[in-house]
DNA sequence: AAGATACGCAACGGTCGCGTTTCGGTGGTA
DNA sequence: TACCACCGAAACGCGACCGTTGCGTATCTT
């Protein structure tokens, strides 16, 4: 008797944007509800991991029941997957200065700021492992988590080449990824200080390279 | 009635490697136990990542009883933390070709190589959550694995100094971060392909810099 | 008002892994 | 030979979560 003429008794996640108006009858999925799970399962990313993460941890933090989260979501890696798709929020972005280097410098302060501070920064080295492990998983986290990052970036180095800045047959993939990685990988790997002027110093050696000229 | 006189019964992990000769009564601690059990939680870690590696499949890859792991560790994270400064194995290594660029290339091959396939290399992504959360074995990782693993690499670019080859004011460790960053950050986050010539596109741009010359 | 659906709460049986204990047997040293 | 610490196997109680169910209540649509 559902809509779609489907017969199973299922759920089958509804679709949670889809409750807006009248729907059918009996009591609206509470969109509050929604927001606070959602919220709940960020914070805990970031804050625990996923393999930490519990669906008990993210209905107590939600002021939830878990019956109230297994309604819209089957699993805990779909809950995870939809989370992820939330987070479209305010993104770093690399303002339009008519300079790469202030472009990049802004940007890659940014960046170090949101990944130090924003919660939707610090979830990623706690999802790493399941990238492997869980490809719809992976892909919703490189499409509706990383693609959006590296965007103004890449934007900000063909508008370098359209000015004639830098070299027009650069790799701008292998430049987003060197100033993103960079970063990351002190953060999470090797756990060196991130100072106030490495933006400047990566920039420099970006654009100028190490070879000593002659 | 121990020989250090002290009075708890707790054996107090008397250091794995101290039972080569005559040491008390009684039947010496097998030293094939402590390689399999060392070497079923490296595969393991590569393989599972920290969460999920269990002393019970530690136990059973090693072949060995869950008691003969406790009798020498207290805990996971110490049976890691031990696990981690055992894989000074073959290091990759940046030859002293007399060029800073070969030695550059040769030693990212080596390590997108490594990334790839060694065991030791494939811990990363399983590891990095626990490290902001157990600083101890923070510390056993950094020292233990990290370090070794950039030396090299440090030294090549020394070298290229001392010849004149690079800038003597460059930071050396940032160049070394850049380099292993961002292999890293394409294997663990962006999943983008690792083409054969990509190191020697970074060489490019790390030496000459991304800038148009006029 | 009637019917349908969502809600919170509490409890369930089940799985997993922890760290410990007991046991019979084994391989060394003295 | 006597002793002693080691070994593997098995079982233990414990706690954390899982995903599900039943219940009484709340809040919509018709």
């Amino acid at each position: 008797m559902t809509p779609a003429g489907v017969d199973t008794p299922v759920p089958e996640t509804p679709a949670v944007g889809g409750h807006g108006a009248g729907h059918g009858p009996g009591r609206p999925r509470s969109a509050e509800a929604d927001r606070a799970i959602v919220a709940a399962t960020v914070h805990l990313l970031a804050e625990e991991g996923y393999s930490r993460l519990s669906m008990e941890g993210v209905a107590a933090r939600a002021g939830v029941a878990k019956t109230t989260i297994y309604r819209r979501w089957p699993c805990k890696s779909d809950l995870v997957v939809h989370s992820l798709g939330c987070l479209t929020e305010k993104l770093e972005t690399a303002p339009d200065t008519g300079r790469v280097r202030d472009d990049l410098v802004a940007f890659m302060r940014q960046m170090v700021d949101k990944m130090r501070r924003s919660e939707a920064g610090r979830i990623m080295p706690g999802i790493l492992v399941e990238l492997s492990r869980n490809p719809e998983l992976a892909q919703a986290f490189r499409q509706g988590f990383v693609e959006p990052r590296r965007a103004s970036m890449v934007k900000a180095l063909r508008r370098a080449i359209d000015r004639g800045e830098i070299r027009p047959d650069i790799d701008v993939d292998l430049v987003v990824d060197v100033t993103v990685g960079v970063f990351q990988h002190r953060l999470m790997v090797t756990g060196m200080a991130i100072d106030d002027d490495m933006p400047d110093r990566l920039a420099d050696v970006m654009l100028e390279g190490i070879s000593l000229r002659r």
